[in-house]
DNA sequence: ATTTTTCTTTATAAAATCTTTACAAATTTT
DNA sequence: AAAATTTGTAAAGATTTTATAAAGAAAAAT
């Protein structure tokens, strides 16, 4: 599982760093605008899980960025803010905030409002695959299809068609997918190799004696897709 | 579109009424309960958009109530709480609430976060019947139909039958289902699955020798249609 | 207090997967 | 082109994992 990325938008430096800190060590990925403007166009290039907006930035209203924000962007934004009044966070919320915290926050349960947002936009097929021509592998829920049609493998088999799917394109030597997948020790088993690399040709390639997505790099090892 | 329902579930009588009052001016209808068990019971009967529940309940903790609904409920859950401290407010959001307010509250702050809770709802995955070819899973009545026959499950069959359906597709594994039905420290009991997995099929499955819905992932775990 | 139900544990059978061997086929080197 | 090396395939044996029954323990219901 990757670490889940966060935004945050807010122009006081401390905050930021602040911010950036505790986040990194509860393992998210950061990403810091100082400005709305910033922010907007950092969140469009690369949509984060979840985004922290401060209400109160040099450019524009905060307000401002949250609506322009919601136009598209339908995960969580969270605000912070110095302002706690009424008229503020009724505001921030009927535009669409998932949550309001004033500041001086407490960072547990910042750190808690993070977590339940995120959960929360985990709608149950934001699935981990990996497609390669007719071929799909399905991380999360261990599945491999072809031409759509579900596919039984074994455990390792699986693991093994995983290893090479992610390092697609490029040559994985005997070694490495031996320490890999059965583990240090097994480094000269090259013959356990070929015989599961038999077994997923026959299952996932079409003409497995012209094999198109397991390719062999003789003298060296295998090459995927 | 009729009136939102919310049941609030509260024991100090002037809290009540004055939720009461708010909200049905605010064109909610109202439910109320005085205890927890008397709203879970309601709950169940009339499951409501939204819960607003009080941590300080006096007949069981509001955390154990949160949980008792989290089971089978899964729209919103306002927390209202004179305590204000860290540990309540973290405990409270990772057992599932979709918000928690500190008493006193201010009322259109209340409003507004009841508005975001409410339009977070619409959003998909809040259904409370799981159905699967010939398998209907009820998980507010807590009840099982194979060709809309009721089937008689014990409630750690149910518990298991309910993690793997929610999770359809997907690969559970057997530490992951220990964990989530027995308990941490029950990872290694593999065993008790197995018996369980068995309990079930016969049950579920049509033919129990070829397991349709609940299949083995061998070295792995179970997966569910 | 007794019966019934559910859960835990043990034993064993069955199935699936992995490892090993043998040899054929393909590729590379000489 | 022949020899040497590497790779692929099939199949047998070994091991691990899973399924099922059944008995004892614990909990719940009567």
């Amino acid at each position: 599982m990757s670490k889940a990325e966060i935004l945050i938008i807010d122009d006081e430096p401390q905050i930021r760093k602040l911010l950036e800190i505790t986040l990194e060590s509860n393992d998210f990925k950061v990403w810091l605008a100082e400005t709305g403007k910033e922010g907007v166009i950092m969140a469009a290039n690369h949509p984060p899980e979840l985004i922290l907006l401060d209400l109160g930035l040099p450019d524009k209203s905060g307000h401002e960025i949250l609506k322009e924000l919601r136009t598209w962007y339908n995960k969580s934004i969270i605000i912070l803010s110095v302002q706690n009044n009424e008229t503020d966070i009724v505001q921030a919320l009927d535009n669409g905030a998932t949550d309001y915290l004033a500041k001086p926050f407490r960072n547990a349960e910042l750190l808690a409002r993070i977590r339940s947002a995120i959960r929360r936009n985990q709608t149950p097929n934001n699935n981990n695959v990996i497609n390669c021509d007719d071929v799909e592998i399905d991380l999360t829920a261990r599945t491999v299809k072809k031409n759509n049609e579900l596919i039984k493998l074994t455990s390792t088999e699986f693991n093994l068609l995983v290893l090479l799917a992610k390092n697609e394109g490029r040559v994985l030597t005997h070694h490495f997918i031996l320490k890999e997948i059965w583990g240090v020790g097994y480094q000269t088993e090259t013959q356990y190799l070929r015989v599961f690399i038999g077994t997923l040709r026959k299952k996932i390639e079409t003409n497995h004696n012209q094999p198109k997505h397991i390719v062999t790099e003789s003298g060296v090892g295998y090459r995927f897709c």
